[in-house]
DNA sequence: TATAAAAAATACTAGTTAGTATGTTTTTGG
DNA sequence: CCAAAAACATACTAACTAGTATTTTTTATA
């Protein structure tokens, strides 16, 4: 049975060292040479665990990324109490939370969409099933918040959701541009605005 | 004077073969083969023209993309007419307009943004230029909305711009992962309610 | 403890990359 | 029409790329 743990723990430092090289420098030009280099393995460790780069890029997508939005996002909107206050809460104190690192390297979800998404379906599906759990997150907790009078009924919640999603993931690519959170500051009195308006 | 207009139509030749590719692509697997091959010159022409492809990336997004943004959504909003109305028509029927390859390839520019801009300070630079003509001209409807009672005063323009800018290239990114316009109808309908808040 | 299988290392291939060095052709201005 | 410069072509380099073939080392099990 150790042999399956050592194997379990090599890939998991595989996906480790890859998701930082991938956030940092972007999936196409990060090589294998430089993910192994990292995980001070040899490429044979790695194409014994994985068959291809491709392959890795999927594993890496529907495990830490997902993982990573689920913990930032989507666990938080299925939590009790008011769901303006929730919403507000998710959208922008996590924004405020990222590292001076995060917020010079954008969402690895977004960047890995902006950049590798149009041109396989594989990683386009691995993507998209996210979204979709955050979407519908979204729409869980709006829909809440009409039953409890918090959140305006004529509103659509998918409209809504998506609204909300797109404006995220939007700053976080523009924080790229700036050197300063005046962005950021920006975009959360922007959300704190769209948020009111959401309201009963 | 012939050689300069010469000069001049080879760089312009790989300046829109390289923005197609670029697009297509992304930017960092784009070679300098591959464009020169497009462009059915070699490489001795190339590195006549341009002392590199960093060079050649920066003068593009200063003018080509620079002339994309400008035309597509900037010089509307300085048109004459209700405020809420050029917003929406702007932000909703430009996204209306775009064609398949446009939808599946994203924003050239937002794809930019999220592949290199966190790479090299030039690229932030050039990116951010755009971005700052973009919100300033949103600004300057808004105060204009603002003036003519059109829009509520008591909103922050700058807030509402980096608003409805993220909303736009968020959801340009996140349409790379659906192959129909779904996504797209929610968005504009989210749109849609956000504007209406903002009347006076 | 022998043996088979898993894990990892080593050494390689064939193709691609940005950029350079050095040519040849075309154009211009005197 | 001739020299010089601009425009472009050819041929190259050294580094990097994903992936493969083969061997060595480690681990499990009978």
């Amino acid at each position: 049975m150790e042999q399956k743990q050592k194997s379990e723990l090599t890939k998991q430092l595989i996906l480790d060292e890859s998701f930082k090289l991938f956030y940092k420098n972007g999936f196409k030009t990060t090589s294998v040479d430089k993910i192994m280099n990292a995980t001070q393995l040899t490429k044979g460790a790695f194409y014994h665990h994985y068959k291809s780069k491709r392959e890795l890029g999927l594993e890496l997508i529907s495990s830490k990324l997902q993982q990573r939005v689920y913990d930032g996002m989507i666990t938080p909107l299925y939590e009790e109490g008011n769901a303006l206050e929730i919403l507000e809460n998710t959208f922008s104190s996590r924004l405020k939370s990222f590292s001076v690192f995060d917020k010079r390297h954008g969402c690895p979800m977004n960047n890995l969409i902006n950049e590798i998404a149009d041109e396989e379906e594989a990683y386009q599906f691995a993507l998209k099933r996210i979204i979709e759990e955050w979407k519908a997150a979204l729409i869980h907790l709006l829909e809440r918040g009409k039953k409890d009078k918090d959140i305006n009924h004529t509103i659509s919640s998918s409209a809504a959701a998506v609204y909300l999603i797109s404006a995220f993931e939007g700053v976080r690519g523009l924080r790229k541009l700036y050197n300063d959170d005046q962005i950021l500051d920006d975009y959360i009195e922007g959300l704190s605005q769209y948020i009111k308006q959401l309201a009963a």
